[in-house]
DNA sequence: GGGACTTTGCA
DNA sequence: GCAAAGTCC
């Protein structure tokens, strides 16, 4: 006999609002009147071959213990299972099905080759797992251009999307009722992988909630005029939470529309900045289901295959230790490797220095972003790293090359981020700290101790025509 | 400070 | 024909 208990099976949706498979797991369980439980599976190895940072991990871990005690309140018992590879999931999922005598699996779809390749895999092989969208608030597929296909460009993207999601109910799930009585309080979990403290950060959906809320009633309205300012929180901060899936994006388009419901509709609404990064978040995440090679590290443009990087390891290890000699881009990258975040505009500013000045592979960069990176997001980044490089869609035009000394006096004027992370160069003068000396007799301030700063790495605009040159033999043929 | 530098998808 | 997170002169 079989009493079809039910399982949710947690990956990057670690939350209990808004979540379809956990609603639909509970609701199996009601229908054959049995029991749901739910587990999340370490993998280290495959963490590792997949360059998650450690600071994403030991976040993803405080909120597996958060959850473990709101599934309690549920009558929900949470366990972990601590496997290496994705490849040993089907045995251990197997054998955990026959333990608990357990019919149904439920869990949320995911867009990362290695991710689908593990479900459909298990499917093949049987396992009863039935798989729910919901990383977006549309899913992949569902927004086409005329001829059927995924769009490669971002505008019109967008806008079907606007028109798509205006006529649909965007409304977020609710907490499951409790499928049983309470359970105590779990104990701690602790994975087995390298961890870096990540306390920084507020954990949890209350908090994830709470910080929503508050950039909805006083920061997006400003957001399209702060948002480039990395000396100001004029940004969600919240990509570490929908990374995970602590919050939804459709929590978050939902809670737009609350305050605007006109957002969807209206392009001067004063949301409408912020609702089109939620929808970059969608583009790149459909972009991947549609191109699955750009989960394997490969061009989204055949041309980029062409492109000679220079590849100097110094340089590059000189770019990742924030020591170009360029304040902006040390600074910004020394907020990465001290935080585990960088602010958006910074991080185009580093790529473009990296691909452009430096002609280092944008894969470089994007495995040190992922290695480092908090809300380390493989559509995303790997979605910016190649818009930066030139190689991805939404083509900007090859000449595009970011002037660093431009952006940083741009977005940082009074050098006060800067200064934040390069104390070197806090008593240089403003035009220095925004333009540093090829020669530079900045040195006279270095102190007796030698914490010296270097000169620029390369010379902007021989750097500029250099990147330009490649690009456009390119294009040549 | 406005136009030139460009390619490509999309309607 | 329009647009695309920029720079240069």
């Amino acid at each position: 006999m079989t009493s079809m208990n039910s399982l949710m099976w947690f990956r990057q949706d670690l939350r209990v609002a808004d979540n379809p498979a956990l609603v639909a797991a509970c609701q199996f369980a009601k229908q054959h009147q049995s029991k749901v439980r739910a587990v999340y599976i370490v993998t280290p190895s495959q963490w590792a071959q997949h360059d998650v940072a450690p600071i994403q991990i030991n976040f993803i871990q405080r909120h597996v213990n958060l959850l473990a005690q709101s599934l309690a309140a549920l009558g929900i018992p949470l366990d972990v299972l601590h496997l290496e590879w994705f490849s040993d999931t089907h045995a251990a999922l197997n054998d955990y099905l026959q333990q608990h005598n357990i019919d149904a699996v439920f869990a949320g779809s995911e867009p990362e080759i290695n991710e689908r390749r593990r479900d459909s895999g298990l499917i093949e092989q049987g396992l009863p797992l039935t798989l729910i969208d919901q990383d977006c608030v549309l899913a992949s597929g569902q927004v086409q251009n005329l001829s059927g296909d995924m769009y490669k460009v971002f505008t019109p993207f967008s806008k079907k999307w606007k028109s798509i999601a205006s006529q649909k109910a965007i409304v977020p799930l609710a907490v499951p009722a409790p499928v049983a009585a309470a359970l105590p309080s779990p104990a701690a979990i602790e994975f087995t992988c390298p961890s870096r403290n990540s306390e920084q950060w507020a954990a949890g959906e209350g908090a994830a909630k709470r910080i929503l809320e508050q950039f909805l009633a006083s920061q997006v309205a400003d957001y399209q005029a702060e948002r480039d300012f990395p000396a100001l929180e004029g940004t969600s901060r919240l990509s570490p939470f929908l990374a995970i899936g602590v919050v939804s994006s459709r929590q978050c388009v939902a809670a737009i529309l609350a305050r605007y419901p006109e957002a969807l509709v209206d392009d001067t609404c004063a949301a409408k900045t912020w609702l089109n990064e939620l929808i970059w978040r969608e583009f790149y995440r459909h972009l991947l289901v549609a191109f699955p090679h750009l989960s394997m590290a490969q061009n989204f443009n055949e041309l980029g295959k062409g492109i000679v990087w220079r590849n100097n390891a110094q340089e590059f290890t000189a770019w990742c230790d924030g020591q170009t000699g360029y304040p902006i881009i040390d600074a910004a990258m020394r907020q990465l490797n001290q935080t585990g975040w960088m602010h958006n505009r910074l991080r185009m500013v580093v790529a473009s220095f990296l691909t452009k000045h430096l002609l280092v592979d944008w894969r470089w960069g994007e495995r040190y972003f992922r290695q480092q990176l908090i809300d380390g997001d493989l559509a995303a980044n790997n979605g910016g790293w190649q818009w930066s490089a030139g190689t991805g869609c939404d083509a900007q035009p090859y000449f595009r090359v970011f002037n660093p000394m431009t952006q940083s006096s741009k977005f940082d004027p009074d050098g006060s981020f800067i200064k934040r992370y390069v104390p070197e160069v806090a008593r240089w003068s403003l035009k220095d700290i925004h333009e540093p000396k090829t020669v530079n007799v900045n040195d006279l301030f270095a102190s007796p101790q030698g914490d010296s700063y270097p000169k620029p790495i390369v010379e902007h605009k021989m750097a500029r025509l250099r990147a330009i040159e490649v690009l456009s033999a390119l294009k040549r043929g």
